[in-house]
This record gives structure tokens, C-alpha cells and sequence, in this order.
DNA sequence: GAATTTTTGATGTACGTAAATCAAAAATCC
DNA sequence: GGATTTTTGATTTACGTACATCAAAAATTC
């Protein structure tokens, strides 16, 4: 059987409210004690359990998330999410609230942070934008005690405790390697679409993307990038635009959301299985395109494990835990139609 | 507040004495009164406190994990996972044994399962081999109450409770995909590589591969396959002779293990970065493959993933509780030199 | 060495559930 | 309607930890 507190008592040699002053940090222990009890803490190989521990502190953690408001797809999913974890929230022990601020707006975003801290929550998660006053709000509630975790988007610079998202630069150099290697030797520029340079996960993917193309496949010439704000019937007029002007047109990346445009724009001009698109996250309208093959392979980043994730991290670091940050990091997969997930109920 | 068993009497009009005999499926309440225990629970919203419930049951969990021996990378990556599960076992009231057999020794394979089924665990997790003895000695274990779990490799026709690992024929077909396009227009046939066409995995890899070349690349030559044993000095005498006798190969699809014999092979004949090969399972060995581009892309499965969601299926299956298929979905990572997670410690 | 402060022990309650016992009440049978 | 069986209530203990209180013992100060 494993070691209660009991067998530590017993085993030191002192009784059950001196193991509970040093297990806890309570004052009132001479160090000979201390160091007594701490040997056979290690001798027994005793760890609390946690479980019990949390009956008895009946310890909740209030959070906040912060998403971005709109019909982004795949923001609709993260925040799906968020609500499967409020379900959950008896069992883990949260309080989570849900706030709503347009998307990349950082004045809104901003203000939304300091309401949040108005609420003093033990911790708040945020799709980040890129902006002095956001990092500034950011830094208030981290001086206030509260942890901070970025979500999707990160915030570098920032005083944020911990980013739970990809690597945007890896998935960039992804979808380059990708766009290279279906490519092959077919002729024809490639063509950028992302959402906003206002957002970090965006330009950090288009880093990646123009890096590796320059490094692997030299030849292939990369047109300017086009800025859609995941906005679908912006991203639908853009890339009309764009196969009209350029009718020699290879591939497509596109690294922010808005695929339903970008779709229909491509099947519209019956130029779908022509042109290699590769866009980012699975939702329900680019699994469809993925199956009939007008996208040609999709970069996806769970957001079922990201909020989980990022929940983990704020409670440790409401605790003044430190995370295992290998344990924490957020993959990317690759979806080729062949290696679809069945799609859940 | 979350409502309790308390809170439920009060509801229902009733003793805590009945609550609990309703809620543990105790016998002596009549029909009216259980019916109304569950109007109150359905009311108020209850659920279970499992921390409390498990701390006050103090119920364990006795399981064994059947692996294969040997030196197979992926497989040593398998069991250590399970040693890090033991380590966790205090905490999820596990109480894990490894029994370690042969690869691909059916008859020893049932032997184990049998030794096991002595030890009478509430699940066994098992590496299967396709063989009417294996199938045979999960049917005892079954009838003797004891949860079974496939792990990696499948065992379907049998009464097996679960599979926890990836769809391979998925993954077979990703495979093939990757394949088809990466070669693009250039000439030459693909060569496959398997270890044994005795367990389950490897031939559904193949059927789906093969299949996907026929339906999308049906010009492309598909050699006869080659088993390996998963032994690195046999798959690299057979490359070396693959490699001899088609001075054309275009590409090698690496189903099993082994994959050090492929890459010395492929290095030694200076023929790495000519021809595309495609392998399974992210090991120190085929990571470095990767890098080095002697391997063009990687198809994983998580070792860890596998063995934490055996290990829940277990658990709920000793129980009698149902599991969600969807949430127990192993997913087929591909992996190429851009998103290779960072190196652990 | 007496007074004071610090350290330690003993004990009880709480968290939410499981499980058992015994008595009381209600339903059923003849 | 009395005897019997079934159902329900009341109460207790336990799981492992947290936390509080009060008294006793030990160490420190002057």
C-alpha cells in the first residue's frame, strides 16, 4: 500500500499535525524536526494524494477565456471546447467564464483583460493580438497575481506565464515542405492568404512558409501576401481576383481561416484539382473540401488539447506550481484525406 | 455549489441510506422510491464525485501489459510508456505488470495470456499476433471477467473488448498518398518493406497502400513485398539486394520496423536522397533519417497516447462502464523534417 | 530558576462518497 | 388482523488530507 501521513508520523517519529505544519509550510517546526519528517517523506517515498487533498482544501480555480468574436470556424470550435471543459468543471474543480471580444481588435481586447482582472480569477487565457497595450494589460494582471496563458496566438515579449498553441514557424515550414514536394517539377507561382499580420500565429506561419520555400525549392516564385481577415466573402472576392490575374497559378497556402471562400472561389473557376491548396485547421467546410479534393492537405491544431492544456497550466500556476513544458506542447497535424479522423457526433 | 448525496435525499424526501442504495444499484428500494432518487438526481444535476468516490472505495486496479521482446525501437518506446503509467500508478489506483514475449510467436503469445489470466488482473493489454491460439486464449480471459484490450496491433474476430492504436489501413493509404505525390512524374517502381505479415497491423498498412496506388497512381509499379522480421540486419540485406536489382527505384514504403537497416542500406548505396522512402514510428534512429532527409516523412503513432487510453478503457471496462469510441481515437501523426516535435530529455 | 516564547502533540471536524449495521416503518401474505 | 417479509431510516466508520484549537512540553530569555 502506498504511505499516508500516518506512516510518516509513525516513521519520523512525531505526530500527524507536525508532518500536516511540514507538508504544508506552517510555521512553528524547529529545522531538526523539519529535517526529520523531510527524511521520512523520502525514506517512504510518500507523495500526497492528490485527489484527497482536494476534498479536504475543496480548492475551485475561477478562470477566464477570452476568444474572438465572429463565425471563424475554428475559433467557433476552441470556444466549443471551452464550454466541453465548463461541463467538466465540477470534476476538475473550475469556474470558467467566457468572454467575447471582435476579432483582431486590440483596443477591445485590451479592455476586455482588465474587466477580467475586475473579476479577480485565479487565471485567463487569451487568443492573443499583437499590441503594446494588450502586453501592458496583461502585465496588470500578472502583478495582481493572476496567471496568464496565451491561446492560439501568443504574445512574445509579454510578461504571459505560458503559450498553449503550435509552433506557427514549424507549421509554416510544413506547408511549405508540402507545397514543395506536391509541386514538383509543375510550373506556376504559389500565392499567400492569411487573415491579419496583426496576429502572431499569422506571420509567424508565413515566416516559416517563405523561409522554406527559399531554402528547398528556389525556383518557385511566391506572390505577395494577401490579407483576408477570416473573413470568407473577402477571402472569396481575393481569390477570385487573384486566379483571374494569375492564370499560370500552382498553389495556394492559406494560413488564416476563412476556407469556405477560398473553396468555393477555386470550384467556381473549375480550377479546384488544378491548383494545390493547402490551408490550415479542420472544420466541418475544409474536411469537405479536403474529401473532394479542392484542398489538398490541411495543417490543424487541436483545440480540444489546447484548452485543455492551457486549463492545466493555469491551475499549476495559480498553485505556484511550474509546468513540464514537453508535456504541454500542442502538435501539428497533418490531414491528407486519407488519414481523416471519423467525423464525431 | 455542485448539489451532493445529501442534497439529493433532501430533494427526494428520503434517507441518505436509500440515495446510495439507488445510486450503487443496492437492492431493497421499491420501484416508486428509485424512481423518485432519480428525479432528483436528473433535477438537481448530480454527478458523482469520482475523487471522492474512488478515495472511499479504495479500489485498485490489478492490470498486465503483454509486450514484445526484442530490440525493436518502437516497441522498447511501447514499454516505456508503461513504466511511466507505473510510476503513476498510485495516482490512477493501478497496479501494472509487464510480461514480456517473443515478437511474433503466437503460441507464446497464448501462453502469456493464460500465465496471465492465473494472476486474475481486472484487464490485460496485449500486443496481439493474428492466430486462432491467441484468439482463443482472450476467450478465456473474457469469460473469467477479465477486460482485454488490443494494443498496436489488432486481433478482430476475437473477443477483445477494444483496440487501442491506429486505423491502419489509414494509414497504409496516407502512406501511399504521401508516395503518389511526392514522386510526382518521376519513373521508377516502389518497393514495400514489412515485418511480418503474421500480425494485423502490417497487412492493413499494405492493403491500404496498395490500395491508393491502384485508385490514384495506377501507373506506378508496386514490387512484391519483403519481410523483415523487424530485424535491421535482415531489412538491410534485404535493401541491399532491392537496391542491386532496381537500379530504377523510385521509392520505398517501410511498413514495420527495422528502419536501421534501411537507412544504412539507402546511405550505403548513396542512393538516400534519390529514392523516397517513406517509414513508420518516430524513434531517435528514423528521427535522425528524417533529418538528414534519408527518410522523406515519418507516420507515427503515439506510444503514450496508446498505453494512457488502453489503461482508461481498462479501467471503465472492469467497471462495466461503456467508453467513448471517439475520445479513445489514436491518431496517425505524419512527420516530416519541419514539424518534428523538439527532442525530450 | 522563573517567566516567556517556541515547538510539538492530541484531538476533532470537514470534504463527498461507500458500505455496513440495526431498528423502525411499511407493505404483503394468509 | 396478526405474522411475515420487504423497504426505509438513522447512524457509524472509513478513505487521505487540510485545517483549527488547546494543552503540554521543550527551548529560550533574563
Amino acid at each position: 500500500m502506498r504511505p499516508t501521513v500516518h506512516d510518516i508520523a509513525a516513521e519520523a517519529g512525531v505526530s500527524l499535525a507536525t508532518v500536516d505544519r511540514v507538508l504544508n509550510n506552517r510555521p512553528g517546526v524547529r529545522s531538526v524536526t523539519r529535517d526529520k519528517v523531510e527524511r521520512a517523506i523520502a525514506a517512504l517515498g510518500y507523495v500526497r494524494d492528490v485527489a484527497a487533498a482536494n476534498l479536504a482544501k475543496g480548492r475551485t480555480y475561477p478562470l477566464i477565456f477570452i476568444l474572438p468574436a465572429g463565425e471563424n470556424s475554428f475559433m467557433r470550435g476552441l470556444e466549443a471546447e471551452v464550454r466541453a471543459a465548463m461541463a467538466r468543471s465540477a470534476a476538475e474543480r473550475t469556474d470558467i467564464t467566457i468572454l467575447s471580444v471582435p476579432a483582431f481588435d486590440a483596443p477591445a481586447l485590451a479592455a476586455a483583460l482588465l474587466d477580467a482582472r475586475e473579476q479577480r480569477p485565479a487565471g485567463v487565457a487569451v487568443v492573443a493580438v499583437e499590441a503594446p497595450e494588450v502586453a501592458e494589460a496583461v502585465k496588470r494582471l500578472r502583478e495582481d497575481g493572476i496567471a496568464v496563458v496565451t491561446l492560439v496566438s501568443d504574445l512574445p515579449g509579454s510578461e504571459r506565464d505560458h503559450f498553449a498553441g503550435v509552433d506557427n514557424i514549424a507549421a509554416g515550414r510544413t506547408a511549405g515542405s508540402l507545397m514543395g514536394r506536391f509541386l514538383g517539377g509543375r510550373e506556376g507561382p504559389v500565392a499567400v492568404l492569411a487573415g491579419s499580420m496583426l496576429v502572431r500565429d499569422h506571420c509567424e506561419r508565413l515566416e516559416g512558409f517563405r523561409a522554406v520555400m527559399s531554402e528547398d525549392f528556389p525556383g518557385r516564385r511566391i506572390l505577395p501576401v494577401v490579407e483576408g481577415q477570416d473573413n470568407p466573402a473577402l477571402v472569396e472576392t481575393l481569390v477570385d481576383t487573384l486566379l483571374d490575374k494569375h492564370r499560370d497559378l500552382a498553389g495556394i497556402y492559406s494560413l488564416g481561416a476563412g476556407n469556405r471562400g477560398l473553396v468555393s472561389a477555386l470550384e467556381k473557376a473549375g480550377r479546384a484539382k488544378a491548383i494545390c491548396a493547402i490551408a490550415h485547421e479542420l472544420t466541418p467546410h475544409s474536411r469537405a473540401a479536403l474529401v473532394t479534393g479542392t484542398i489538398d492537405a490541411l495543417l490543424n491544431q487541436n483545440a480540444g488539447h489546447e484548452v485543455r492544456s492551457a486549463i492545466r497550466v493555469l491551475k499549476a500556476k495559480a498553485d505556484g506550481l511550474s509546468v513540464i513544458a514537453a508535456q504541454e506542447r500542442i502538435r501539428i497535424d497533418i490531414f491528407l484525406k486519407d488519414n481523416l479522423p471519423v467525423e464525431q457526433a
